[in-house]
DNA sequence: CTAGCCTTGACC
DNA sequence: GGTCAAGGCTAG
């Protein structure tokens, strides 16, 4: 039987103030220190650095359930079970299940970023359903039919993943054990105030200090994101799990896909997943609000407070695209939330709201979704496989994001498989870059006691390069504490990777992919004052990172032909050059677009 | 519309 | 028969 231990005639009453949503990630502050040999690519398996043994976890440990104390990673009220995929308390389960079935189109007025906790989550439904979506309510879980009863599709991975948690919970113990509450006023059982396993990460090679409360938190944090991240298995496949894909398809609903083309297909019915209530804006016409709403990013830019319903300047009166998702209003108006609407933006935005980086900003990925896509990969027999696995996990976040980044989601389907298969190595590769260089990760990945150097996963297990690897890596610390490289620049790299149709992956030409790029090399080089995009300090970095993704997919070329990622139908699919359908067919010269940016590398020392 | 409580029914 | 995640009902 499987422990609950919950109230279940007042799930969401009594008590104790629900604290503040999940999704206040702490500032953490920690020190990557690299060091000669071996730095953060110190290529090791270490065995049973981690693992704890049983009987050091006191025995009321392993038999508390994850609902027991958890709060609803939505609005931080009460969980009262697993509703649609989530561990949540029951308003929000209703809200979820009412827009859902109801079809409710939100919008926010403000800048998509209100506040959602148990205080004012009825303010803004807009950001509350979006909240829900991003922590990972699924929409396929409200049954269309409306039939009563019985178990879902998701039985078995509930099941599955309450044992994994109450598996993770036994391994966040600390060694010795005393579990907090002794000593820590804020800490909570589940969480050590003494040791915690990131410190087991801690090398010869490298040292990784962080301050034990603000270790607490983040470790209070990342646990909440672990409870709340279901990960339906996206490397292993089979015809179930293919036939579930294509229901999600059909019904406009991007699961973790093993398909490239199956989860493009579902952009048929965008507007289901991002539903849009249109408000009688008079100063904006639809293309100018017409993108899906993303977590913030200013915690890269922080003298940026509002990044959000910014204008994203059309790039040519023809290419700018359509109206809307074309959705119609099937609800009433809801009430507005009270936070400051787009008319009251900071001045900064109204003074670059023609900076196409400027602009993209507001889309870039939340920050912390590396780590926590990273921290917490299941177990995985070898390196190769965590890696993979990771990639996978990432690699589905990337195209989600990709799909709804602006002038990409105007793009035929085809286009934007080829702008993806072209992109995502490259991406991947400096995401992991950055996010270590931005210490959002530590110098060592894995669980269950094995340590893969995060290095290693940016490069996709190529250790070869290593080398390359912490010079650049080195290079963009030092770029970052000169301020010469920030979430600006990121943005502008990310940006002009995903819009790259000269990558090899590329079909014919796409006006609208040139003349973004080529706003977007315009944008970063008139933010960083330079005469063009090739004189931006940061324009080595991103012409080393292309150079190294492109060495890593022909390394994952090797692999795929060797057989080692067979489970990673995903991965395969984004190998595969102009076809939906995997061929062994390997690049035997690098892709045009490197040989343009070989003239203009800078060395990187 | 919200959210607390109730009913249902497949799965164990 | 118990569990628990669906949908339903309804006071506020």
């Amino acid at each position: 039987m499987e422990e609950r231990g919950i109230e279940r005639g007042s799930p969401t009453s009594g008590g104790g103030g629900a604290s503040s949503s999940s999704s206040a990630s702490p500032t953490v502050t920690a020190t990557v220190t690299t060091s000669p040999p071996g730095g953060l690519l110190d290529i090791k398996m270490e065995m049973g650095v981690v693992g704890l043994p049983q009987q050091m976890i006191p025995s009321q440990q392993l038999q508390r359930s994850p609902v027991d104390s958890e709060l609803c990673p939505v609005c931080g009220d009460k969980v009262s079970g697993y509703h649609y995929g989530l561990l949540t308390c029951e308003s929000c389960k209703g809200f979820f299940k009412r827009t859902v079935q109801n079809k409710k189109q939100y919008q926010c007025s403000a800048d998509k970023t209100c506040t959602v906790d148990k205080t004012c989550r009825k303010r803004c439904p807009s950001c509350r359903f979006n909240k829900c979506l991003a922590q990972g309510m699924k929409m396929e879980a409200v049954r269309e039919d409306r039939m009563r009863g019985g178990r879902n599709k998701f039985g078995s991975y509930y099941k599955r993943d309450r044992a994994q948690r109450m598996q993770r919970m036994q391994s966040r113990v600390g060694p010795g054990g005393p579990l907090v509450g002794a000593g820590s006023g804020t800490g909570s059982a589940f969480f050590p105030t003494q040791q915690s396993p990131m410190d087991a990460h801690v090398t010869s090679s490298t040292h990784y200090v962080m301050d034990m409360q603000q270790m607490e938190a983040k470790l209070k944090s990342e646990y909440n994101q672990l409870l709340q991240s279901p990960t339906l298995s996206s490397s292993t496949g089979n015809a179930a799990a293919a036939a579930q894909a294509q229901s999600f398809v059909q019904r406009g609903y991007v699961p973790n896909c093993e398909s490239l083309a199956a989860i493009l297909g579902s952009s048929i019915d965008y507007s289901y997943q991002h539903p849009v209530k249109h408000e009688p804006f008079s100063d904006y016409q639809d293309q100018f609000i017409s993108q899906p709403p993303l977590p913030d990013y200013a915690s890269f830019t922080p003298q940026i407070q509002y990044a959000h319903m910014v204008p994203v300047p059309p790039l040519s009166s023809s290419s700018s695209a359509g109206s809307g998702n074309g959705s119609t209003r099937s609800s009433p108006q809801l009430p507005m939330c009270t936070q400051p609407t787009e008319k009251t933006i900071d001045t900064f935005y109204s003074k670059n709201t023609h900076n196409t980086v400027v602009a993209l900003m507001q889309y870039m990925p939340n920050d912390d979704h590396i780590a926590q896509r990273l921290l917490y990969l299941h177990d995985r027999p070898s390196a190769t496989e965590y890696i993979m696995s990771g990639a996978e996990e990432l690699l589905n976040d990337f195209i989600n994001w990709g799909r709804e980044s602006p002038y990409f989601n105007k793009l035929s389907n085809e286009d934007q498989m080829s702008l993806l298969r072209g992109s995502w190595v490259t991406i991947h590769v400096m995401d992991i870059t950055f996010a270590a260089a931005l210490q959002k990760l530590p110098p060592d990945l894995g669980r269950g006691g094995k340590f893969i150097p995060t290095g290693l996963f940016a490069l996709l297990g190529n250790g070869k390069l290593a080398g390359a690897w912490e010079a650049i890596f080195n290079r963009i610390q030092l770029l970052m504490s000169d301020c010469q490289l920030d979430g600006t620049d990121i943005t502008a790299m990310r940006f002009a990777s995903l819009f790259d149709d000269d990558s090899g992956y590329g079909r014919s030409s796409n006006a609208l992919v040139h003349s973004v790029r080529a706003s977007i090399f315009q944008g970063w080089a008139e933010r960083r004052s330079a005469a063009d995009h090739t004189s931006i300090p940061a324009w080595g970095v991103y012409v080393t990172l292309v150079q190294l993704a492109q060495q890593c997919r022909e390394y994952l070329f090797d692999e795929l032909r060797s057989g080692k990622l067979m489970a990673y139908n995903l991965l395969r699919d984004m190998l595969v050059m102009n076809s939906n359908h995997l061929t062994t067919a390997i690049p035997t010269s690098r892709p045009h677009a490197i040989s343009i940016y070989e003239s203009e590398l800078v060395p990187v020392t």
